[in-house]
DNA sequence: TAGATTGTTAATCGATTAACAATC
DNA sequence: TAGATTGTTAATCGATTAACAATC
Protein backbone atom coordinates (compact mmCIF):
# COMPACT_ATOMS: atom_id res chain seq x y z
CA UNK A 1 0.00 0.00 0.00
CA UNK A 2 2.34 2.71 1.22
CA UNK A 3 6.42 3.25 -0.34
CA UNK A 4 8.31 4.27 1.89
CA UNK A 5 8.84 2.20 5.68
CA UNK A 6 6.69 3.40 8.37
CA UNK A 7 8.34 4.47 11.52
CA UNK A 8 8.14 2.33 14.54
CA UNK A 9 6.84 5.81 16.63
CA UNK A 10 4.06 6.24 13.80
CA UNK A 11 3.02 2.98 14.33
CA UNK A 12 3.51 3.37 18.19
CA UNK A 13 1.36 5.98 18.08
CA UNK A 14 -1.75 4.63 15.77
CA UNK A 15 -3.88 2.40 17.85
CA UNK A 16 -4.33 5.59 20.46
CA UNK A 17 -5.46 7.77 17.49
CA UNK A 18 -7.90 4.47 16.64
CA UNK A 19 -8.79 4.94 20.03
CA UNK A 20 -9.30 8.85 20.33
CA UNK A 21 -11.41 8.40 16.88
CA UNK A 22 -13.74 5.83 18.11
CA UNK A 23 -14.35 7.93 21.05
CA UNK A 24 -15.34 10.52 19.23
CA UNK A 25 -17.54 8.46 16.92
CA UNK A 26 -19.38 7.42 20.56
CA UNK A 27 -20.11 11.12 21.34
CA UNK A 28 -21.15 11.69 17.46
CA UNK A 29 -18.38 14.07 16.60
CA UNK A 30 -18.44 14.20 12.96
CA UNK A 31 -15.72 15.99 11.45
CA UNK A 32 -12.14 16.75 13.55
CA UNK A 33 -9.39 19.08 12.28
CA UNK A 34 -5.89 18.17 13.26
CA UNK A 35 -5.59 20.99 15.77
CA UNK A 36 -8.55 19.90 17.54
CA UNK A 37 -7.39 16.35 17.66
CA UNK A 38 -3.89 17.39 18.69
CA UNK A 39 -4.82 19.17 21.54
CA UNK A 40 -7.18 16.77 23.11
CA UNK A 41 -4.60 14.05 22.42
CA UNK A 42 -1.85 16.62 23.42
CA UNK A 43 0.60 15.93 20.44
CA UNK A 44 0.76 18.55 18.02
CA UNK A 45 -1.44 18.67 15.02
CA UNK A 46 2.07 18.40 12.85
CA UNK A 47 2.44 15.22 14.06
CA UNK A 48 -1.11 14.34 13.30
CA UNK A 49 -0.92 15.22 9.96
CA UNK A 50 2.53 13.78 8.96
CA UNK A 51 1.34 10.15 10.77
CA UNK A 52 -1.87 10.44 8.49
CA UNK A 53 -0.25 11.12 5.46
CA UNK A 54 2.11 8.00 5.71
CA UNK A 55 -0.96 6.34 4.84
CA UNK A 56 -2.46 8.93 2.49
CA UNK A 57 -4.57 12.05 2.62
CA UNK A 58 -7.40 11.24 4.37
CA UNK A 59 -8.64 14.57 5.23
CA UNK A 60 -10.02 17.55 3.66
CA UNK A 61 -8.44 20.98 3.11
CA UNK A 62 -10.53 23.56 5.00
CA UNK A 63 -12.62 20.67 6.75
CA UNK A 64 -10.69 18.80 8.53
CA UNK A 65 -10.91 14.56 9.06
CA UNK A 66 -14.43 12.85 8.94
CA UNK A 67 -14.22 11.21 11.90
CA UNK A 68 -15.78 7.96 10.83
CA UNK A 69 -13.82 7.51 7.27
CA UNK A 70 -10.99 7.93 9.64
CA UNK A 71 -11.65 5.44 12.29
CA UNK A 72 -12.16 3.13 9.42
CA UNK A 73 -9.37 3.58 7.24
CA UNK A 74 -7.22 3.38 10.68
CA UNK A 75 -9.05 0.82 11.85
CA UNK A 76 -8.14 -0.93 8.03
CA UNK A 77 -4.46 -0.14 8.11
CA UNK A 78 -3.96 -1.48 11.36
CA UNK A 79 -5.68 -4.83 10.13
CA UNK A 80 -8.68 -4.63 12.37
CA UNK A 81 -11.18 -5.33 9.40
CA UNK A 82 -9.96 -8.46 8.86
CA UNK A 83 -10.37 -11.41 12.19
CA UNK A 84 -7.61 -13.40 13.48
CA UNK A 85 -7.72 -16.43 15.11
CA UNK A 86 -5.87 -16.80 18.21
CA UNK A 87 -4.91 -19.27 20.96
CA UNK A 88 -3.52 -18.74 24.28
CA UNK A 89 -0.54 -20.34 25.66
CA UNK A 90 -0.90 -20.75 29.45
CA UNK A 91 -3.98 -21.13 31.97
CA UNK A 92 -2.62 -19.15 34.45
CA UNK A 93 -4.02 -16.39 36.20
CA UNK A 94 -2.79 -14.15 33.13
CA UNK A 95 -3.92 -16.55 30.46
CA UNK A 96 -7.80 -16.82 31.96
CA UNK A 97 -8.31 -13.02 32.05
CA UNK A 98 -7.33 -12.67 28.67
CA UNK A 99 -9.76 -15.13 27.75
CA UNK A 100 -12.35 -13.28 29.75
CA UNK A 101 -11.19 -10.06 28.00
CA UNK A 102 -14.64 -9.28 25.36
CA UNK A 103 -13.21 -6.69 24.01
CA UNK A 104 -10.96 -8.41 22.03
CA UNK A 105 -13.18 -10.71 20.51
CA UNK A 106 -15.40 -7.50 19.51
CA UNK A 107 -11.62 -6.55 17.78
CA UNK A 108 -11.63 -9.27 15.78
CA UNK A 109 -9.59 -11.60 18.02
CA UNK A 110 -11.17 -15.20 18.39
CA UNK A 111 -9.98 -17.20 21.14
CA UNK A 112 -9.99 -20.08 19.89
CA UNK A 113 -8.08 -22.79 22.08
CA UNK A 114 -5.92 -22.40 25.53
CA UNK A 115 -2.97 -24.57 26.19
CA UNK A 116 -1.83 -25.69 29.41
CA UNK A 117 0.57 -28.23 30.91
CA UNK A 118 -1.90 -28.57 34.36
CA UNK A 119 -4.09 -31.89 33.91
CA UNK A 120 -6.64 -30.23 36.29
CA UNK A 121 -7.64 -27.54 33.82
CA UNK A 122 -8.08 -30.00 31.21
CA UNK A 123 -11.24 -30.02 29.51
CA UNK A 124 -12.44 -27.05 31.82
CA UNK A 125 -13.95 -24.09 29.34
CA UNK A 126 -13.43 -20.13 29.55
CA UNK A 127 -15.89 -18.42 27.90
CA UNK A 128 -16.70 -21.18 26.22
CA UNK A 129 -13.20 -21.98 25.08
CA UNK A 130 -11.34 -25.36 25.88
CA UNK A 131 -8.36 -25.83 27.26
CA UNK A 132 -6.36 -28.10 26.05
CA UNK A 133 -2.95 -29.99 27.21
CA UNK A 134 0.41 -28.56 25.70
CA UNK A 135 0.86 -32.00 23.73
CA UNK A 136 -2.49 -31.64 21.33
CA UNK A 137 -0.89 -28.26 20.72
CA UNK A 138 0.90 -29.47 17.25
CA UNK A 139 -1.93 -31.31 16.20
CA UNK A 140 -4.32 -28.54 17.52
CA UNK A 141 -2.65 -25.87 15.00
CA UNK A 142 -2.38 -28.10 11.87
CA UNK A 143 -6.28 -28.61 12.05
CA UNK A 144 -7.30 -24.98 12.59
CA UNK A 145 -6.04 -21.25 11.08
CA UNK A 146 -4.05 -19.90 13.62
CA UNK A 147 -2.72 -15.83 13.17
CA UNK A 148 -2.01 -15.17 16.88
CA UNK A 149 -0.32 -16.74 19.54
CA UNK A 150 -0.74 -15.51 22.99
CA UNK A 151 2.31 -16.45 25.26
CA UNK A 152 1.30 -16.24 28.86
CA UNK A 153 4.13 -18.83 30.65
CA UNK A 154 6.74 -18.86 32.57
CA UNK A 155 10.09 -17.01 31.15
CA UNK A 156 11.89 -20.55 30.80
CA UNK A 157 9.51 -22.06 28.65
CA UNK A 158 8.61 -19.82 26.46
CA UNK A 159 11.73 -19.88 24.42
CA UNK A 160 10.89 -23.46 22.98
CA UNK A 161 7.16 -23.04 23.07
CA UNK A 162 7.70 -19.75 21.12
CA UNK A 163 10.14 -21.79 18.72
CA UNK A 164 7.69 -24.49 18.43
CA UNK A 165 4.93 -22.28 17.16
CA UNK A 166 7.12 -20.70 14.60
CA UNK A 167 7.67 -24.21 12.96
CA UNK A 168 4.21 -24.62 13.05
CA UNK A 169 3.59 -21.91 10.76
CA UNK A 170 2.28 -19.41 13.30
CA UNK A 171 3.43 -15.69 12.27
CA UNK A 172 2.54 -13.52 15.23
CA UNK A 173 3.20 -14.42 18.93
CA UNK A 174 2.20 -11.44 21.87
CA UNK A 175 4.80 -12.33 24.74
CA UNK A 176 4.06 -11.88 28.02
CA UNK A 177 7.28 -13.88 29.27
CA UNK A 178 9.50 -11.41 30.75
CA UNK A 179 12.16 -12.95 27.99
CA UNK A 180 13.37 -11.71 24.43
CA UNK A 181 12.23 -14.26 21.55
CA UNK A 182 14.75 -14.96 19.51
CA UNK A 183 12.69 -16.29 15.87
CA UNK A 184 13.29 -15.82 12.39
CA UNK A 185 12.43 -12.17 11.29
CA UNK A 186 9.37 -13.23 9.42
CA UNK A 187 7.50 -13.89 12.97
CA UNK A 188 6.19 -10.92 14.48
CA UNK A 189 6.60 -10.51 18.24
CA UNK A 190 4.90 -7.66 20.70
CA UNK A 191 6.41 -8.06 23.62
CA UNK A 192 4.12 -7.14 27.56
CA UNK A 193 6.71 -7.08 29.83
CA UNK A 194 4.42 -5.72 32.88
CA UNK A 195 7.62 -6.94 35.30
CA UNK A 196 9.09 -3.43 33.12
CA UNK A 197 6.09 -1.12 32.77
CA UNK A 198 6.04 -1.44 36.75
CA UNK A 199 10.01 -0.70 37.11
CA UNK A 200 9.18 2.43 34.90
CA UNK A 201 6.63 3.72 37.36
CA UNK A 202 9.02 2.96 40.13
CA UNK A 203 11.36 4.96 38.58
CA UNK A 204 8.99 7.52 37.52
CA UNK A 205 7.90 7.71 41.37
CA UNK A 206 11.53 7.77 42.56
CA UNK A 207 12.15 10.87 40.25
CA UNK A 208 9.43 12.68 41.98
CA UNK A 209 10.29 12.30 45.34
CA UNK A 210 13.63 13.87 44.72
CA UNK A 211 12.96 16.48 42.66
CA UNK A 212 10.41 17.30 45.56
CA UNK A 213 13.04 17.00 48.64
CA UNK A 214 15.97 18.76 46.31
CA UNK A 215 13.69 22.14 46.60
CA UNK B 1 21.44 12.89 41.63
CA UNK B 2 22.09 13.11 38.07
CA UNK B 3 21.83 16.81 36.02
CA UNK B 4 20.58 16.87 32.63
CA UNK B 5 17.24 15.39 32.12
CA UNK B 6 17.26 11.65 31.43
CA UNK B 7 15.28 11.20 27.77
CA UNK B 8 12.38 8.67 27.99
CA UNK B 9 13.79 6.68 25.07
CA UNK B 10 16.65 6.00 28.14
CA UNK B 11 13.97 5.45 30.68
CA UNK B 12 12.39 2.70 28.63
CA UNK B 13 15.85 0.37 28.34
CA UNK B 14 16.90 0.58 31.78
CA UNK B 15 14.50 -2.35 32.74
CA UNK B 16 15.79 -4.43 30.07
CA UNK B 17 19.12 -3.55 30.73
CA UNK B 18 18.24 -4.87 34.26
CA UNK B 19 16.24 -7.69 32.85
CA UNK B 20 19.45 -9.10 31.20
CA UNK B 21 22.13 -8.33 34.11
CA UNK B 22 19.64 -10.29 36.06
CA UNK B 23 20.13 -13.37 33.66
CA UNK B 24 24.36 -12.96 33.50
CA UNK B 25 24.32 -12.90 37.10
CA UNK B 26 22.08 -16.12 37.36
CA UNK B 27 24.59 -17.54 35.18
CA UNK B 28 27.52 -16.39 36.96
CA UNK B 29 28.29 -14.38 34.67
CA UNK B 30 31.18 -11.85 36.37
CA UNK B 31 32.11 -9.02 34.15
CA UNK B 32 30.89 -7.62 30.61
CA UNK B 33 31.56 -5.46 27.77
CA UNK B 34 29.49 -3.09 26.47
CA UNK B 35 30.16 -4.63 22.97
CA UNK B 36 28.84 -8.17 23.87
CA UNK B 37 25.99 -7.02 25.93
CA UNK B 38 25.20 -5.52 22.72
CA UNK B 39 25.64 -8.26 20.88
CA UNK B 40 23.05 -10.20 23.20
CA UNK B 41 21.11 -7.27 23.04
CA UNK B 42 20.77 -6.44 19.95
CA UNK B 43 21.15 -3.07 20.77
CA UNK B 44 24.66 -0.58 19.66
CA UNK B 45 27.33 -0.86 22.24
CA UNK B 46 27.68 3.10 22.03
CA UNK B 47 23.95 3.36 22.49
CA UNK B 48 24.43 0.80 26.39
CA UNK B 49 27.75 2.83 27.23
CA UNK B 50 25.76 6.16 26.62
CA UNK B 51 22.87 5.41 28.03
CA UNK B 52 24.90 4.54 31.25
CA UNK B 53 26.75 7.24 31.58
CA UNK B 54 23.48 9.35 31.95
CA UNK B 55 24.02 8.00 35.56
CA UNK B 56 27.31 7.77 36.27
CA UNK B 57 30.52 5.67 35.28
CA UNK B 58 30.07 2.23 36.44
CA UNK B 59 32.66 0.53 34.19
CA UNK B 60 36.11 0.56 34.53
CA UNK B 61 38.71 0.80 30.68
CA UNK B 62 40.25 -2.33 29.75
CA UNK B 63 38.04 -4.24 31.76
CA UNK B 64 34.01 -3.39 31.31
CA UNK B 65 31.52 -3.71 33.44
CA UNK B 66 30.78 -6.07 36.59
CA UNK B 67 27.57 -7.43 36.47
CA UNK B 68 26.45 -7.74 40.19
CA UNK B 69 27.64 -3.83 40.46
CA UNK B 70 25.84 -2.57 37.34
CA UNK B 71 22.63 -4.99 38.53
CA UNK B 72 22.45 -3.42 41.98
CA UNK B 73 23.18 0.06 40.50
CA UNK B 74 20.47 0.05 38.07
CA UNK B 75 18.38 -1.19 40.73
CA UNK B 76 18.96 1.39 42.45
CA UNK B 77 18.30 3.93 39.75
CA UNK B 78 14.95 1.75 38.92
CA UNK B 79 14.00 2.19 42.96
CA UNK B 80 14.21 -1.20 43.02
CA UNK B 81 16.17 -0.97 46.25
CA UNK B 82 12.88 0.41 48.38
CA UNK B 83 10.05 -1.56 49.14
CA UNK B 84 6.48 -0.18 47.26
CA UNK B 85 2.70 -0.20 49.08
CA UNK B 86 0.59 -1.22 46.30
CA UNK B 87 -3.20 -1.56 46.12
CA UNK B 88 -5.57 -2.95 43.09
CA UNK B 89 -8.51 -0.99 42.20
CA UNK B 90 -10.62 -3.94 39.75
CA UNK B 91 -10.64 -7.39 41.36
CA UNK B 92 -11.44 -8.73 37.71
CA UNK B 93 -9.17 -10.99 36.43
CA UNK B 94 -6.67 -8.90 35.15
CA UNK B 95 -6.66 -7.86 39.03
CA UNK B 96 -6.57 -10.69 40.31
CA UNK B 97 -3.74 -11.87 38.19
CA UNK B 98 -1.48 -8.87 39.22
CA UNK B 99 -2.17 -9.82 43.11
CA UNK B 100 -1.12 -13.60 42.32
CA UNK B 101 1.99 -12.58 40.61
CA UNK B 102 4.85 -13.41 42.87
CA UNK B 103 7.38 -11.63 40.65
CA UNK B 104 6.49 -8.23 42.05
CA UNK B 105 6.37 -9.01 45.54
CA UNK B 106 10.46 -10.39 45.29
CA UNK B 107 10.79 -6.62 43.28
CA UNK B 108 9.93 -4.90 46.42
CA UNK B 109 6.46 -3.95 45.67
CA UNK B 110 4.11 -5.56 48.19
CA UNK B 111 0.10 -5.76 47.60
CA UNK B 112 -1.72 -4.19 50.46
CA UNK B 113 -5.46 -4.19 49.47
CA UNK B 114 -7.56 -5.52 46.60
CA UNK B 115 -10.83 -3.68 45.99
CA UNK B 116 -13.96 -3.84 44.02
CA UNK B 117 -17.64 -2.72 43.58
CA UNK B 118 -18.91 -6.69 43.64
CA UNK B 119 -20.41 -7.43 47.12
CA UNK B 120 -19.44 -11.54 46.40
CA UNK B 121 -15.57 -10.77 46.46
CA UNK B 122 -15.78 -8.94 49.99
CA UNK B 123 -14.09 -10.94 52.73
CA UNK B 124 -11.97 -12.65 50.07
CA UNK B 125 -8.60 -13.21 50.06
CA UNK B 126 -6.12 -13.51 47.29
CA UNK B 127 -2.78 -14.92 48.44
CA UNK B 128 -3.66 -13.15 51.99
CA UNK B 129 -4.49 -10.45 50.51
CA UNK B 130 -8.45 -9.00 51.25
CA UNK B 131 -9.99 -7.40 48.79
CA UNK B 132 -12.44 -4.50 50.57
CA UNK B 133 -15.08 -2.69 48.85
CA UNK B 134 -14.27 0.00 47.13
CA UNK B 135 -16.23 2.53 49.54
CA UNK B 136 -13.62 1.48 52.22
CA UNK B 137 -10.63 3.08 49.48
CA UNK B 138 -11.09 6.63 51.44
CA UNK B 139 -9.95 5.22 54.33
CA UNK B 140 -7.79 2.64 54.10
CA UNK B 141 -5.63 4.96 51.66
CA UNK B 142 -5.48 7.33 55.00
CA UNK B 143 -4.75 4.40 57.27
CA UNK B 144 -1.72 2.93 55.10
CA UNK B 145 1.05 4.19 53.49
CA UNK B 146 0.22 3.30 49.87
CA UNK B 147 2.66 4.50 47.08
CA UNK B 148 1.11 2.82 44.01
CA UNK B 149 -2.46 1.83 42.73
CA UNK B 150 -2.92 -0.64 39.95
CA UNK B 151 -6.03 0.33 38.08
CA UNK B 152 -7.78 -2.83 36.37
CA UNK B 153 -11.25 -1.36 35.87
CA UNK B 154 -13.56 -0.51 33.19
CA UNK B 155 -12.64 2.67 31.33
CA UNK B 156 -15.40 4.58 32.43
CA UNK B 157 -14.75 4.10 36.03
CA UNK B 158 -11.11 4.62 35.61
CA UNK B 159 -11.00 8.85 35.27
CA UNK B 160 -12.96 9.52 38.53
CA UNK B 161 -11.13 6.22 40.49
CA UNK B 162 -7.73 8.12 39.42
CA UNK B 163 -9.23 11.65 40.36
CA UNK B 164 -9.76 10.13 43.91
CA UNK B 165 -6.66 8.47 44.22
CA UNK B 166 -4.72 11.66 42.91
CA UNK B 167 -6.61 13.40 45.93
CA UNK B 168 -5.85 10.77 48.76
CA UNK B 169 -1.83 11.59 47.55
CA UNK B 170 -0.99 8.49 45.61
CA UNK B 171 1.33 9.36 43.07
CA UNK B 172 2.09 6.67 41.26
CA UNK B 173 -0.46 5.05 39.53
CA UNK B 174 -0.39 1.95 36.91
CA UNK B 175 -2.91 2.14 34.50
CA UNK B 176 -4.79 -1.08 32.85
CA UNK B 177 -8.08 0.61 31.87
CA UNK B 178 -8.09 1.68 27.73
CA UNK B 179 -7.96 5.56 28.59
CA UNK B 180 -5.81 8.34 28.94
CA UNK B 181 -5.87 9.82 32.59
CA UNK B 182 -5.68 13.25 32.73
CA UNK B 183 -4.27 14.43 36.59
CA UNK B 184 -1.98 16.82 37.83
CA UNK B 185 1.32 16.26 36.82
CA UNK B 186 2.87 15.30 39.56
CA UNK B 187 1.10 12.34 39.84
CA UNK B 188 2.77 9.59 37.71
CA UNK B 189 0.91 7.05 35.09
CA UNK B 190 2.19 4.44 33.37
CA UNK B 191 -0.27 3.02 31.12
CA UNK B 192 -0.38 -0.81 30.07
CA UNK B 193 -2.71 -0.22 26.84
CA UNK B 194 -3.39 -3.77 25.69
CA UNK B 195 -6.01 -3.60 23.18
CA UNK B 196 -3.16 -0.80 21.57
CA UNK B 197 -0.43 -3.73 21.75
CA UNK B 198 -2.61 -6.07 20.02
CA UNK B 199 -3.31 -4.01 17.66
CA UNK B 200 0.31 -3.29 16.96
CA UNK B 201 0.75 -6.47 16.32
CA UNK B 202 -2.00 -7.03 13.96
CA UNK B 203 -0.65 -4.33 12.00
CA UNK B 204 2.63 -5.74 11.66
CA UNK B 205 0.88 -9.20 10.73
CA UNK B 206 -0.77 -7.42 7.93
CA UNK B 207 2.35 -5.56 6.67
CA UNK B 208 3.92 -9.26 6.77
CA UNK B 209 1.51 -10.94 4.98
CA UNK B 210 1.02 -8.23 2.26
CA UNK B 211 4.91 -7.96 2.23
CA UNK B 212 4.90 -11.39 1.28
CA UNK B 213 2.23 -11.32 -1.74
CA UNK B 214 3.95 -8.38 -3.08
CA UNK B 215 7.32 -10.04 -4.33
C1' DT C 1 -14.95 34.86 -2.59
C1' DA C 2 -12.86 34.53 2.17
C1' DG C 3 -11.67 31.45 5.73
C1' DA C 4 -10.09 27.25 7.22
C1' DT C 5 -7.28 23.48 7.20
C1' DT C 6 -4.94 20.08 4.79
C1' DG C 7 -0.71 17.93 2.56
C1' DT C 8 3.96 18.66 2.11
C1' DT C 9 8.40 20.83 2.13
C1' DA C 10 11.92 22.91 4.90
C1' DA C 11 14.01 23.84 9.49
C1' DT C 12 14.92 22.28 13.92
C1' DC C 13 15.69 19.37 17.37
C1' DG C 14 17.07 15.27 19.69
C1' DA C 15 18.64 10.65 19.66
C1' DT C 16 21.78 7.33 17.84
C1' DT C 17 26.09 5.98 16.13
C1' DA C 18 30.96 6.55 15.25
C1' DA C 19 35.36 7.76 16.68
C1' DC C 20 39.01 8.21 19.73
C1' DA C 21 41.61 9.91 23.66
C1' DA C 22 41.87 8.46 28.38
C1' DT C 23 43.02 4.87 31.32
C1' DC C 24 42.67 0.50 33.53
C1' DT D 1 54.14 -2.27 28.71
C1' DA D 2 50.48 -3.69 25.29
C1' DG D 3 45.73 -4.63 24.77
C1' DA D 4 41.20 -3.78 25.83
C1' DT D 5 37.46 -1.09 26.69
C1' DT D 6 35.49 2.71 28.79
C1' DG D 7 33.71 7.64 28.94
C1' DT D 8 32.89 11.34 26.05
C1' DT D 9 33.01 14.33 22.10
C1' DA D 10 31.77 14.87 17.35
C1' DA D 11 29.14 13.34 13.26
C1' DT D 12 25.15 11.38 11.49
C1' DC D 13 20.76 10.18 11.18
C1' DG D 14 15.89 10.34 11.89
C1' DA D 15 11.92 12.24 13.98
C1' DT D 16 9.40 16.28 15.25
C1' DT D 17 7.88 20.80 14.51
C1' DA D 18 7.14 24.94 11.79
C1' DA D 19 5.72 27.10 7.78
C1' DC D 20 3.08 27.77 3.84
C1' DA D 21 1.27 26.91 -0.74
C1' DA D 22 -2.57 24.24 -2.36
C1' DT D 23 -7.34 23.75 -2.21
C1' DC D 24 -11.74 22.70 -0.30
Amino acid sequence: MQDKEISLAVIQRLPRYYRYLGELLENDVVRISSKELSERMKVTASQIRQDLNNFGGFGQQGYGYNVEYLYTEIGKILGLDKCYNVIIIGAGNLGQALANYTDFERRGFIIKGIFDVNPRLEGISIRGTEIHMIDELEEFVKNNTIHIAALTIPKLKAPAIAKELAKLGIKAIWNFAPIDLNLPKDVMVENVHLAESLMRLSYNLKALEESNTEE
